[in-house]
DNA sequence: ATAAATTACGCAAACGATTGCGTGATTATA
DNA sequence: TATAATCACGCAATCGTTTGCGTAATTTAT
């Protein structure tokens, strides 16, 4: 019985062993596969060497300019590689190298014209140091956010440069940038605690010359539509409004200020309702240009001249704010300039050799544009 | 004497063997250099399989969901390669694969309107396709297109979008991108005799709608200020132009078109010259929402009334079209639209399967969008 | 004249994942 | 009940560069 089994068992074995073995439909196909992959497609260093019958590394090491091999070799190397059509292959080159030329960048949205101009300010830098560039956008969600860090650090890029979305409340992400040993830039919007490199505006002074340049213009009882204050960039705003007001002698009133009117509706809603009541203040100073906007529209709705007797001041300095009359008067963040010095300074950590490297915090200067729609009380 | 020189030879030989072997400087370096490499830092699938005791292949087919794993093994790897914090490392697997699952865009510059929405629509279907995107702005210059072009086929990315920049005469850099086997969309500005995908905006009709509603509203004379003819679109608004005026029984006047007026100082300069004499005419086709805010400019600085007396259209639908007012009419061109369509045409291609795949040429229908600027003649 | 440094190049081992092929074992099909 | 198909996994080659180390030959410094 025993003996049966076994035998039973060893049979079945052997049988299938063979007729795996001779499978002649994969064999046949394994045949073909072979004689597809017969056909090479790219050249590398390895045909250069073979071509000019000397070793790999020294075709390497010439076509990235090591000092150790002879000008002559070197041109004589570059010369065949251009005639054989070389393209290197980044990938292996980036594979081995355990890094790349690539840096990465977060940005809540791509189409706002702040971010944009930063993008274009950061492509142009990282250009100048033949750099890529790797664009993400978080669409201001959480979620985005993270999975674009994730994937720029499985594609081990050189650095990171973010502004971090607007639903955006734990900085665990990127702490785990920094703890990986990744450069990283934080820029506009920025968790102040965590230690990295930063590149701010001064939203505090921006908003304290606009308020400013209202005040002396002669206005007094000024409005101001803030954003959402957990987000640094609106609280230092409200902050340079209040302080502007205390400097010139004037009581901030906290009546006057309204958090979250930020679109051109919510400007125009709430200026409807605050302007069009008796006792009305005189000026407006939004931390948007878009509130500004709908509130410039709400007050010729109301047939309120602006700036005669409303003045109003916006903050970005969108294009449109030169383009509507009164041109709106409006403090102007420098973006492109932002996306340039954050580019920067990422490269400064990226090159930096020493093990110690302090991040640094930069913060750019915004200027007041001064157009109609403030001038004359 | 000969063996005399022989021996010099033969002993300068070896001693400098010698010292060169017993270089300590060197070799305590290295044994530095050594003890450095011991202390590992990145885990890596060999890891995750030594730690099961299992062989590598069967953890990369786990993570990747292969078919041939069990369930079973399949959750024990990918919870051991969490709790060992394994970050996959995409350069290894893009090398071996020989392909990225980024794609590259090529755009005249990052920073304009409509391209930072050709963008964010392209981005947005490349990351619903789980793609990374890279950047490249050509800033208009050919140079930077070559460029570009070329570290994108370096990068070995899985396709190219381009829309051609300003400079750029000979197609021969995207000719061999198609030659190399990439897949490649272009759009809006593109080379029509190059056989590639491609999205366009038909600018014929767009510029036809835009001068038929002129007419429909009564204007009769109206003067169109084109952009360069050697770039397709403003060749095909240039044909609408003529097309619309001449299907209303309208002789197109060669006198009322002026090339090359695209920024808001040409419009404004032009418009001045022309409205400024007597026999005016009474419309402007702008190719461009800036030379058409240029003629809104001037006319209102020549005190004639828009749209009263001159109805004025652009191009673009630029956001400053609705903010400034009259409310400037003009083509809307779907550009966030544009940038989905180029990209999901991209990925149809990168995910094509069949040999023989034929590229297509997809055109988009702009909107006009009627606003105060042309309402009444 | 000796020691030390520099020049110029080759050898071969990485880097970390993927994948074709092989091998038993288990099911499904004829 | 043969036979075929599928399942589940391991082995080892492979992708194209880079780079540490080795080796002579030559130059420079002492």
């Amino acid at each position: 019985m025993i003996i049966f089994l076994l035998y039973k068992i060893i049979y079945n074995a052997i049988t299938t062993y063979i007729t795996n073995r001779f499978d002649t439909k994969n064999n046949l196909l394994s045949l073909f596969r072979k004689h597809c992959v017969l056909k090479k497609k790219t050249v590398t260093i390895d045909d250069i060497a073979r071509y000019l019958n000397i070793a790999t590394s020294t075709v390497s090491r010439a076509l990235s300019d090591h000092h150790s091999i002879s000008d002559q070799t070197k041109k004589l190397i570059k010369d065949t590689a251009k005639k054989l059509n070389y393209r290197p292959n980044s990938l292996a080159a980036n594979f081995r190298k355990g890094k790349t030329k690539t840096i990465g960048l977060v940005v809540p949205r791509i189409n706002r014209n702040f971010f944009s101009n930063v993008i274009h300010g950061v492509e142009y830098v990282a250009n100048q140091f033949e750099y890529s560039l790797i664009i993400c956008q978080s669409n201001e969600t959480y979620k985005s956010e993270l999975e674009a860090i994730e994937t720029l650090m499985n594609n081990r890029v050189a650095g990171i440069l973010i502004s971090i979305s607007r639903e955006t409340r734990k900085p665990g992400h990127i702490k785990s940038v920094i703890e990986k040993g990744i450069p990283l830039v934080q820029f506009d919007r920025v968790f102040e605690e965590i230690k990295s490199n930063k590149v701010l505006n001064d939203n505090l002074n921006g908003a304290y010359s606009a308020v400013k340049g209202l005040i002396d213009q002669g206005y007094r009882r000024i409005v101001h539509f803030a954003g959402p204050y957990y987000i640094n960039i609106y609280q230092d705003r409200y902050e340079g409004y209040k302080k502007a007001l205390l400097d010139s002698g004037l009581t901030p009133d906290e009546k006057l200020v309204f958090e979250n009117i930020l679109t051109r509706e919510e400007g125009y809603e709430k200026t409807m309702e605050i302007f069009g009541k008796a006792n009305r203040p005189d000026a407006v100073f939004a931390a948007s240009d878009f509130s500004a906007l709908g509130a410039m529209i709400a007050l010729k709705d109301m047939n309120i001249k602006i700036p005669g007797e409303v003045g109003v001041v916006g903050y970005a300095n969108e294009p449109f704010t030169d383009y509507i009359s009164p041109g709106l008067t409006s403090v102007d963040q420098h973006s492109v300039e932002m996306g340039q010095t954050a580019a920067r300074l990422l490269f400064e950590e990226i090159l930096n050799e020493d093990e110690n490297y302090v991040p640094k915090t930069l913060t750019l200067k915004p200027d007041l544009v001064i157009r109609d729609s403030s001038s004359g009380g």
